[in-house]
RNA sequence: GCACCUGUAGCUCAGCUGGAUAGAGCGUUGGCUUGCGGAGCCAAAGGUCGUAGGUUCGAAUCCUGCCAGGUGUACCA
């Protein structure tokens, strides 16, 4: 209907003035209709005419295209033109499924890495805000039409992962794979992550551990290139890392996340640094002060590091191998990566540097930034510095606070309460995280979306009547049934700016119209109970279709 | 220094491809429960949209300067 409509209005500006401006018909205030554009507002600077007489013109003209659709269009303010359905029109409207599928992602093969977690560390509050933002961002790509593949970027070598072993080995007491037994089952993510603040301590203040460091992160990957498993040495790092991708895997689980694939870092440097080499004799990269790097200067960017005076590849070398990993295993249309906006510089000369050898990749790879999460007081949490806020953690206080308030203990309003508070602010910013304040219960939260799921659920399990069609509606009614209509409309733009915090939004929205009309109208025992049904069902089915998008469950009973 | 991002109510944020009285939540104050689930509803108070200019019929939204904060700026990620 608003694609007719807009085409309509285009139309009549052609006729009536000869003119084709840019249409767009946006969502008013209810008081002035359902749709408005300010056209007339534009072609009357243009044509030396009064806005309301073009608008007035204007008006006439899309009231007689559309004799059944449209219940009136009017002119008001400085000339905005003002349209309003018919009943009938709004029913269809908002009848019209849920579906959006987008050309720009129907049918395409879409493969993301987002979550990206270092073996050995623990899971803090960022590794949950990055994983629920890229949940929701591929959910949405995913429903307009693609086939997706959720791939997990881990790193298990470099310089975190050798502190991590100069910590275990001097913990431990040597290089003796027979003491890990003795950590706890439950407490080996934490034992490991301690073991790598220590080894990060010592590298900055000692010396002597730091040359040990260095001296470990060789022999990591020697041990990948020899695929050592015997060796003392080699048996406390491979049993260490499966600690974490199990720890890993519990913890995706929780929160309901499902990664097809991990790249683990160790089998992507070897591709990375055989790109950077061969790409290095093209002339694409250059030697410096005896390291490898990428001149960005010519581009507006800086030069960075990808293969260092040691020959190990650095971060930049083995981001180019994880690109041509995922390109070689999915032969992506698009490539989507999530990631905080620290590494925004970096990502810009690594896609700049594989552009000058496969372009199509780096055209069609996406990098998308978002904040960081900041404890009240702005203050940013450093795992070096083991101040860290850990994800489960988070997930825990918030299920205490639901408990305290219910007096039960529920995953889901958890999960719901969690995700929607980092959902619904807009993505790029910093997310301030306050169990009391962010983390919220009512209000503007998941738990009131899933409440307000299942108080309509109720509502229909209860029902005397059949849901009836409608033909005709009450002033109340037809607010609510106007907010549903808007659904596909804000899906298509969460989509279009992959921001899934506009659904946040608009649910929000929703099921205040719903929760105020249901406070001021009866449903069961009305005289127009079958009408009414019709609508109860189809607001929650959208809150679930919305809530569903964004990772949320809504349950029928809570 | 340079580059990028941010500055909207006491707090946390929407609104930003220019448009009609700048909106929410939390917090504060006051109401609503013999009725479909009160995690709810209704209402009030609270804003020179950082600041100074510019463009425009019209600016929170676009442009410029300034102020404040954040991030990045070669062998960490």
């Amino acid at each position: 209907m608003r694609q007719e409509l807009t085409n309509a209005v285009i139309d009549a500006c052609k006729k009536l003035f000869d003119e084709e401006p840019n249409v767009e018909l946006t969502r008013p205030d209810e008081q002035f209709g359902d749709y408005a554009t300010n056209v007339a507002l534009q072609l009357a600077g243009k044509l030396h005419k009064n806005p309301h007489e073009v608008a007035e013109a204007l008006a006439a003209n899309i009231q007689e295209r559309f004799e059944d659709q449209v219940a009136d269009v009017s002119v008001a303010g400085p000339g905005f033109l003002n349209i309003r359905l018919s009943d009938s029109a709004l029913v269809a409207a908002a009848a019209q499924a849920p579906a959006f599928q987008s050309s720009q992602y129907k049918g395409k093969v879409v493969v993301s890495d987002y979550s990206d977690p270092n073996v050995f560390k623990a899971l803090h509050v960022g590794h949950l805000y990055t994983t629920i933002i890229g949940d929701a961002i591929m959910s949405l790509i995913e429903h307009a039409g693609a086939e997706s593949h959720r791939t997990n970027y881990g790193s298990d070598v470099g310089l975190p992962a050798a502190r991590a072993m100069w910590g275990i080995i001097k913990f431990i007491g040597g290089e003796d794979p027979t003491k890990l037994p003795d950590v706890p089952v439950a407490q080996r993510a934490d034992w490991l992550s301690q073991r790598y603040v220590e080894g990060t301590a010592a590298d900055e203040m000692n010396e002597q551990a730091k040359q040990e460091i260095v001296e470990i992160n060789k022999r990591i990957y020697a041990l990948h290139a020899s695929d050592d498993h015997t060796t003392p040495f080699a048996q406390l790092y491979w049993t260490c890392r499966q600690w974490s991708y199990d720890y890993f895997d519990n913890f995706y689980a929780r929160v309901g996340s499902h990664f097809e694939k991990y790249y683990p870092e160790s089998s992507i440097a070897p591709l990375g640094l055989a790109v950077v080499k061969q790409q290095f004799d093209k002339g694409v990269y250059q030697k410096s002060d005896g390291a490898i790097v990428f001149v960005g200067e010519p581009y507006g960017l800086h030069t960075r590091v990808f293969i260092n005076s040691h020959g190990l590849p650095t971060y930049e070398a083995k981001e180019v191998g994880l690109t041509m990993a995922k390109d070689r295993d999915y032969h992506f249309d698009f490539n989507v990566i999530v990631t905080g906006s620290d590494i925004l510089a970096y990502m810009k000369v690594v896609m700049k540097s594989i552009e000058q050898f496969a372009p199509e990749v780096a055209l069609h790879t996406r990098h998308i930034t978002h904040g960081n999460v900041k404890m009240k007081g702005g203050i940013k949490m450093s795992s070096r510095k083991g101040n860290v806020l850990l994800a489960e953690d988070v997930l825990d206080s918030v299920n205490a606070l639901s408990k305290k308030l219910s007096g039960r203990s529920d995953e889901q309003t958890t999960l719901a309460a969690v995700k929607y508070a980092f959902l619904k602010q807009r993505i790029g910013q910093d997310v301030i995280y306050d169990l009391e304040e962010s983390v919220s219960l009512a209000g503007n939260s998941g738990p009131y979306l899933q409440y307000a799921h299942a108080r309509a659920r109720s509502i229909l399990s209860k029902a005397n009547q059949q849901p009836a069609e409608i033909t005709q509606l009450e002033p109340a009614e037809r607010s609510l049934l106007r907010k549903i209509s808007e659904y596909s409309e804000v899906l298509e733009k969460a989509t279009t700016e992959l921001l899934p915090h506009h659904i946040c939004t608009f649910l929000y929205e929703l099921a205040q119209v719903f929760n105020s009309f249901y406070e001021h109208n009866r449903v069961i025992n009305s005289d127009r109970e079958g009408v009414r049904l019709t609508l109860v069902s189809h607001y929650a089915d959208t809150l679930k279709a919305g809530l569903g998008l964004l990772g949320i469950v809504a349950p029928d009973k809570m």
